[in-house]
DNA sequence: GTAATAGTGTCTCTGAGACATTATCGT
DNA sequence: ACGATAATGTCTCAGAGACACTATTAC
């Protein structure tokens, strides 16, 4: 980069052609994640939780009616953080929610129209804030569950090389529809060098390489969830012990023993006294439980 | 965005207009992190490990003679990937080095040219493997060793509100120059949502905002060292547990117990057979130590 | 012998997990 | 009374940390 020696900054900056090189578009795209219920029949039981992303039909061209990750292009300007919480608002009308930038992603080819780089970013929202039912929006949004399954496990020793394979199976589903994806994670250790590659191998119905997106953000999840306090974000302001623990359950995909899960988080919450018989109309054929609130001193 | 419904993706791709938005400028920035090691002149002490970062002194506007983290601009046919790889290649000529994004910085005022998102990654390098130190290079870059000391720490309990406030002062130094530069954090929290801000407050001849980068990468490297095997990255094929304990003790700016310590990393380490005094001619007068390897089966 | 690092053994404390037991509600 | 969840107590096991002790080298 050969540059004329100007003298000053100012001077510097009024000649400089920010033209000079072509361009990557800069997109934003917001994972939108909650905790949904599932109402059951007996009315001693407890609803089934499950986690939700928010997904959107793409009406235009390319991946035209498949399923993807809401977002957008960043104006130029605002901040790209500023772009995730106009997008977040506009497709679920909250703001002042946990907002996490997850990665960005800069393959060349992810849009066939031209060369976009995406930064990507994880919304926890919790459901009962939520004005409008994304579902009734006229841009064909829809909350989906997420599940992921292991398929296949390999780790072969060679000479010099280790390889470690791994696929998944990721299943997006409502009462309506069902997508899935395939996703290829790679191990290679040479030496103390391990590069991981993660590629989608195969995928029903979504866009672009948001399988893949999806995935990596769930596996963010389930990483914070364990030595953070990020799952308070997806609770209303009072909650159950149980019902905490169900979203502990849900991102990490294990059973906790419950005695043992109030130990290990009761330093993050506060009693609050109140009863879950006393608030909404939840009359259940059980002992009620007491409502707790997040402890913001807990560490 | 209304767009004319084309009936075919080729055909809708073949008339998208790339440029209906005025797009950003997108760079890298590679973090080059090694360990270096001050020479004692006791025959019987080991070397004073350091956390050391590479760094380039600006030869043009803007910052001019400022010291930048060493990067440039995403060419439009490579990927942001390949674009921290070949930056890093051409600043220490290696390659197959640990490589990790580490964000995506997207203020709207980050660089007063013009708009410019920047997406930062950290390198893990072992000296012994470079092979130009630099500093000797034309480009002026230059290893700083990394310190943090916390000035300031407040906590305030409000009515609906807390504030959690912290001021960290960066120093980056060598035997020539000393850069410094003071950043400030700030948790808010209300309800349940925690929200982190950091800034940069001041600084001392740091160009851009690459002090709060290199202070987040700092941040980023002491929680993976904790639960990940990023340390290997830092060592050479061969290493002495004393070797490893000190990249631990110098990233994290703690002491450990050397019984202790063993015991933590004793599964991700293979014995070699090997002593310290049969490599190379580091003849100390002290007990010669084993020589370990890193044991890529150890999860 | 000395001064330095290398390496091991033991104790305590803490947190996680398994499991058993009691409490309390709506029907 | 029943069937569900709520809540607590106890035991074991593993890992982290403090600390004391022994081993081995170059000079």
């Amino acid at each position: 980069m050969i540059e004329k020696d100007y003298n000053s900054e100012e001077e510097f900056i009024k000649n400089y052609n920010p033209n000079k090189y072509e361009k990557p578009s800069v997109t934003v795209d917001t994972l939108i994640f909650t905790i949904g219920e599932e109402v059951s029949n007996n009315y001693r039981e407890l609803e089934n939780k499950e986690l939700q992303i928010l997904l959107i039909r793409r009406k235009g061209h390319p991946f035209k009616s498949k399923w993807a990750i809401p977002g957008g292009f960043v104006n130029i300007a605002e901040s790209v953080d500023q772009a995730a919480a106009r997008e977040l608002k506009e497709e679920t009308g909250v703001e002042n929610v946990y907002l996490e930038q997850l990665y960005t992603w800069g393959e060349v080819n992810r849009d066939p129209r031209m060369r976009v780089i995406s930064t990507s970013y994880i919304a926890l929202v919790n459901k009962e804030q939520l004005k409008v039912e994304a579902g009734d929006d006229a841009d064909d949004a829809k909350w989906f569950s997420i599940s992921a399954k292991v398929l296949r496990e390999n780790k072969e020793y060679q000479e010099d090389e280790t390889v470690y394979e791994k696929v998944i199976e990721l299943t997006l589903k409502n009462k309506e529809i069902e997508l899935s994806s395939e996703i290829k994670i790679t191990k290679n250790i040479i030496g103390n060098i391990v590069k991981t590659n993660i590629e989608e191998s195969s995928n029903n119905m979504i866009a672009f390489d948001h399988g893949k997106i999806i995935y990596y953000a769930l596996e963010r999840l389930k990483n914070k969830i364990e030595y953070t306090d990020i799952a308070f974000n997806l609770m209303g302001e009072y909650f159950t012990l149980t019902e905490l623990e169900n979203v502990y359950e849900v991102i990490l995909n294990k059973k906790f023993t419950a005695a043992n899960f109030r130990r290990k988080i009761e330093h993050m919450v506060i009693e609050t006294g109140k009863y879950s018989n006393e608030i909404g109309e939840k009359k259940k054929g059980h002992r009620p439980a007491k409502l707790y609130s997040f402890n913001p001193y807990w560490n």
